[in-house]
DNA sequence: TCCAATTCTGTAACTTATCTACATCGACTT
DNA sequence: AAGTCGATGTAGATAAGTTACAGAATTGGA
């Protein structure tokens, strides 16, 4: 019969990142299912392609207990460990458990950061409030004024915001220095917007700027961990909560959804204003082409793009 | 037996993106495997789940048909296709193809933006030049001085790179000026080393720049397009090549490859540097834990540092 | 238009994989 | 020292996947 499974008794299992799961629930399992956990975790490449015989063998262990062991993790049947195994493996998080090792080789090492960027947008695109991006885009495309506030690493994140929200004419500014950004802030007018980035969200100076915005009557679109100083200080928190595990590479894989993050203010900004948006956008990338060395054969790749 | 036959249909299958593959691949398909073909590329998310004979009825052809359009794809076997399929759905590329449209939803954005930039990683993780990587590294982290130059978009790389870089102890420099640039460039010596960003490896500016340092006997790493004027310019070029489609979008995605190859320049310096530069990186860190507002409870969160 | 060669598709038998029911073992309780 | 409960294994039933072969459809020439 054309019946499909997909019946809903599963608990938990939020979808994809299975191998989490599985590292999470490993202390919970009995001896032997610990162990084909174990091999699980291991092996994640091998066992999508094994059959519940094979490795139910190479772990020394019977059929059932894998079975059992599936249905312990809260899987319904094999077939979907195997699935499980493969979506979480294909979705980028193979080594996000382990940190990069002195012992690692330079491949190994540049694809555990690349997995675990990837794994930071992962979690970006599944946790995105949609709901507050929607209030924070309405919020600044209608803003006189946008002011970027950011320090140490975030003010690399308030300079790509002021070089994507500048081009839709309103005047956008991002401040090197800590005093000049007060100044600004003391400056802000009712309907502008302050837009506060920091990783940990306990940056005491961008805290205050938040709050002295606040006091200028000027809106708060903050960009950093929830349940922070600053995610409190200020009107709408886009929450950006990567989880970073280790400590020395902090602001590593939270930057890469930080600059998504600004990537899709900015694009839904230019769609929100329609075409005429869209040529101001044009003509302001066409005002560097004096900069550039031109390509050796005039060529036009593509022609997909039937009218503007 | 497990002698793998791989038959005359190609092999092919680069990982990740069996979907994309599968749609290249249908027209070449017959009348009944290509509505196999519609029927997977329009319910991936079904037939991660079906067996052969559920699918077989669905689509309304005979199960060895499935079959034969599993091996006409260039797939082993039937659970090879679930497994593929569940694999491309879970890497997150569904939209890679498809530009942002006016008519798509704030949650489309999001999605297609998200997917763009894991793809670019992906990308990057698949064409890493781990050789020219290798001596870039080696360059770079024996150099008494780096300078780092990048216009534009770029100059937030160059931004970057100066404060990944400069923890490790030796003069690291990014200039926002490119009058300043120059004059740095003619001072550069023998045995420095010019870190030079573009997105398109086009701009007149940062090849100059590369040209004088390299005219000073510093060694010249671009990281850039391939085959471009900038990466013919330099000693080492670090390829970044991601195919952007849109071009009013231009520096979005591939802006994340280059940071993500910053990430790993830095932590593969950090790593051969070994212990002690492990430690002076922790120190460089704490020097700014009083910006920091403490959390709640005054004493430290964690347990894991047990001395300052 | 017809015939043969080729390609496409389905039927049925076979092999492999997955699941269930029941049996055994061993540790802990009483 | 026997009972109970949880963990593990054995064996057979059911479902899934694969192969061999034969019938149907298509194509290209005579």
């Amino acid at each position: 019969m054309t019946d499909i499974p997909l019946n809903g008794s599963e608990p938990a299992q939020r979808d994809g990142h299975f191998l989490d799961e599985l590292a999470y629930r490993r202390d919970g399992l009995s001896p032997s299912e610990r162990r084909v956990a174990d091999y699980v975790l291991g092996n994640p490449q091998t066992v999508m392609r094994m059959s519940i015989a094979a490795l139910a063998e190479t772990v020394g262990v019977s059929q059932p207990t894998v079975l059992r062991f599936v249905r312990a993790v809260g899987l319904r049947n094999y077939p979907e460990l195997k699935l499980q195994t493969g979506q979480s493996l294909a979705s980028g998080t193979p080594y996000i458990h382990s940190d990069v090792l002195s012992s690692d080789t330079l491949d190994r090492v540049s694809e555990k950061i690349i997995d675990s960027s990837i794994y930071a947008l992962t979690m970006l695109k599944r946790s995105i409030d949609l709901d507050a991006l929607g209030r924070a885009i309405d919020i600044l495309a209608d803003a006189p004024r946008i002011d970027c506030y950011g320090t140490g690493a975030a003010r690399m994140l308030a300079l790509e915001a002021q070089q994507k929200l500048m081009r839709f004419g309103n005047p956008v500014v991002a401040y090197d220095d800590t005093h000049l950004q007060r100044l600004a802030a003391a400056t802000l007018r009712e309907g502008d917007v302050a837009l506060c980035f920091s990783h940990t969200g306990m940056v005491r100076d961008t805290v205050i700027m938040a709050q002295k915005a606040r006091e200028c009557g000027a809106r708060v679109v903050t960009i950093t961990k929830p349940d922070t100083a600053l995610a409190r200080a200020g009107d709408i928190n886009l929450a950006i909560d990567t989880h970073e595990n280790t400590e020395i590479y902090a602001p590593m894989t939270s930057r890469v959804a930080h600059a998504t993050l600004i990537d899709i203010i900015a694009t839904a900004i230019a769609l929100r204003g329609g075409p005429a948006l869209f040529a101001r956008l044009r003509s302001a990338k066409d005002s560097l082409s004096d900069l550039r060395i031109l390509p050796e054969p005039p060529q036009s790749q593509r022609s997909r793009k039937p009218r503007a």
